[in-house]
DNA sequence: GACCCGTGGAC
DNA sequence: TGTCCAAGGGT
C-alpha cells in the first residue's frame, strides 16, 4: 500500500486515527487517573529521561508522602532527596521542590499556561507543553524523544532539527483534545513506533508514513555517534567508628548533588586501563590517600586500615572505579559530625549546611545514597560481619 | 550546540 | 559484555 503524502488536508483524518488507537490501547498509568496539575507535573518531571516502568513505583510513594504541592513545599530537603533516591538526575528532585515552593508563593496559584509553567525550575519546553495540554487543554505541542522519532519517520527526515519538530508538532496537535493527542503520539513511540523493531503492521499512521514506504523506519532518526565515556578513579575514605561510618553530603549542583557519600578524592587514571583492574596500580598509596582525606576532615586515624574490593559504576557520562579504604578512628571523633550549623550563602534565601558530615549505620534508611555508595556501604558491612564471625569462632 | 547530569533494562 | 537509550533541563 503506497503511503499518502502527508498534507494538511489529511491532518483531521490522521488525528482521528491516532486518537482512536489511543482510546483503545492506552496503558493504565497512575498519573492518568485524574488531571490534578501537581500530580501530572510530578509524573512529567520523573519521566524525564526515565522509563515508565521505573517511575510508577516512585510516583506512588511520592504522592503518598507528598500528596499536595503545599506538602512538598513544606518538606525538608533531606526527605525530598530520600524519596528520589535511586531515580537519578537528582537535580530534578531539588527543582521539583523549588517548583512547589514557587507555586506556593504565587497569588494565582498553580500556573495554568505553558509560558507560566516554563518559569518553574526544572520545567522546560517539553514539560511545560505536556502539563499545559494535559491538565489545562492548551493547544500546544510537547516534543519528547518519542515524538521526535515518530515525526522523523512520518516525514522520513534523518536529522530533524528542534525548530522543524516544533513546527510539525504544533500543526498536528488535535485542537479538541491536545493533551490526549500529545500523550497518544508519545504512547505510539513507546509501544509501536519503537527505536528498534517498529511494529508498522499495527501502526495507525502507517498509511501516511514516508519512512515505512521508503523502508527506512528503523534508520530514522539517524543515530548520533556515541561519545567516548571517560574513566575516573576515586579513593573513598570509609571512616569507621563504633559500627558506624562517616558520610559527607555532596554539594548541590554537581554529580549526585545533595546526596550523601563517602568522602572521596579523585586519583589519576591509568592510561589504557578500562577494565577496572587498574586499582592495583595505586597499590598501597590508596591507603595513604584515604588517610589524607580523613585528616583533611580533622580526624586522627589509628590502628589497622583495610581496603575493600573495588566497585565499578557507570554513570551516563563517566565510568567510575571506587577504591574504598576502611579507616579506624578513636573515641572522640564523634565531634566531626556534630557542632555543625546552618549559614546563609549570602545570595539566595537557602541555608547551606556548614559541616555536612554524619555517622550512619549499615541499615540506615534516613539519608539518600547513590547506588554505588550503597554498594560500598554493603561491602563494608559484609566485611565487618564476616570478621566478627571469625572472631566468634576463635573463642 | 555541546556538555553535564543517574539508573536500569533490553538486546 | 558492550551498547543504546528512556515522557529533558540547565548552563
Amino acid at each position: 500500500m503506497k503511503p499518502i503524502p502527508l498534507a494538511p488536508d489529511h491532518f483531521p483524518e490522521l488525528r482521528s486515527a491516532l486518537l482512536a488507537h489511543y482510546d483503545r490501547e492506552a496503558r493504565d498509568l497512575p498519573w492518568r487517573r485524574d488531571r490534578d496539575p501537581y500530580r501530572v507535573l510530578v509524573s512529567e518531571i520523573m519521566l524525564q529521561q526515565t522509563r515508565v516502568d521505573t517511575v510508577v513505583g516512585y510516583y506512588d510513594r511520592w504522592l503518598e508522602r507528598f500528596p499536595t504541592v503545599s506538602s512538598l513545599a513544606d518538606a525538608d530537603e533531606g526527605e525530598v532527596m530520600k524519596a528520589w533516591e535511586g531515580l537519578g538526575y537528582y537535580r530534578r528532585a531539588r527543582n521539583l521542590h523549588g517548583a512547589a515552593k514557587a507555586v506556593r508563593e504565587r497569588p494565582q496559584g498553580f500556573p495554568r499556561s505553558s509560558d507560566e509553567l516554563r518559569a518553574l525550575p526544572g520545567v522546560g519546553e517539553y514539560t511545560a507543553g505536556a502539563v499545559a495540554s494535559i491538565v489545562f487543554g492548551e493547544v500546544t505541542p510537547a516534543v519528547d524523544g518519542n515524538v521526535r522519532r515518530v515525526l522523523a519517520r512520518l516525514y522520513d527526515e534523518p536529522d530533524p532539527k528542534p525548530a522543524w519538530l516544533r513546527e510539525r508538532a504544533a500543526e498536528l496537535v488535535d485542537r479538541g483534545r491536545p493533551g490526549d493527542w500529545n500523550q497518544a503520539v508519545m504512547e505510539l513511540g513507546a509501544t509501536v513506533c519503537t527505536p528498534q523493531g517498529p511494529r508498522c503492521e499495527t501502526c495507525p499512521l502507517s498509511v501516511w508514513c514516508a519512512a515505512r514506504e521508503a523502508g527506512t523506519a528503523e534508520k530514522r532518526p539517524a543515530a548520533r555517534k556515541a561519545k567516548v565515556v571517560p574513566h575516573g578513579r576515586f579513593v573513598l575514605a570509609v571512616v569507621e567508628m563504633g559500627g558506624q561510618v562517616l558520610l559527607q553530603r555532596r554539594p548541590a549542583g554537581g554529580l549526585l548533588g545533595g546526596l550523601w557519600a563517602f568522602p572521596e578524592q579523585r586519583v589519576p587514571d591509568e592510561a589504557g586501563r578500562r577494565d577496572g583492574s587498574g586499582e592495583e596500580a595505586v597499590g598501597g598509596t590508596a591507603i595513604g590517600i584515604a588517610i589524607g582525606i580523613a585528616e583533611g576532615l580533622g580526624l586522627r586515624v589509628e590502628g589497622e586500615h583495610v581496603r575493600l574490593p573495588a566497585v565499578s559504576h557507570r554513570f551516563s557520562h563517566l565510568h567510575a572505579t571506587y577504591l574504598p579504604v576502611v579507616l579506624r578512628v578513636g573515641p572522640g571523633a564523634e565531634g566531626v559530625a556534630s557542632g555543625g550549623g546552618w549559614q546563609a550563602d549570602g545570595i539566595g534565601e537557602e541555608l547551606e549546611e556548614v559541616r555536612p558530615l554524619r555517622w550512619i549505620g549499615p541499615d540506615d534508611s534516613e539519608v539518600a545514597l547513590p547506588v554505588a555508595q550503597r554498594k560500598v556501604l554493603q561491602a563494608w558491612h559484609e566485611a565487618r560481619s564476616s570478621k566478627e564471625v571469625a572472631c566468634e569462632s576463635r573463642r
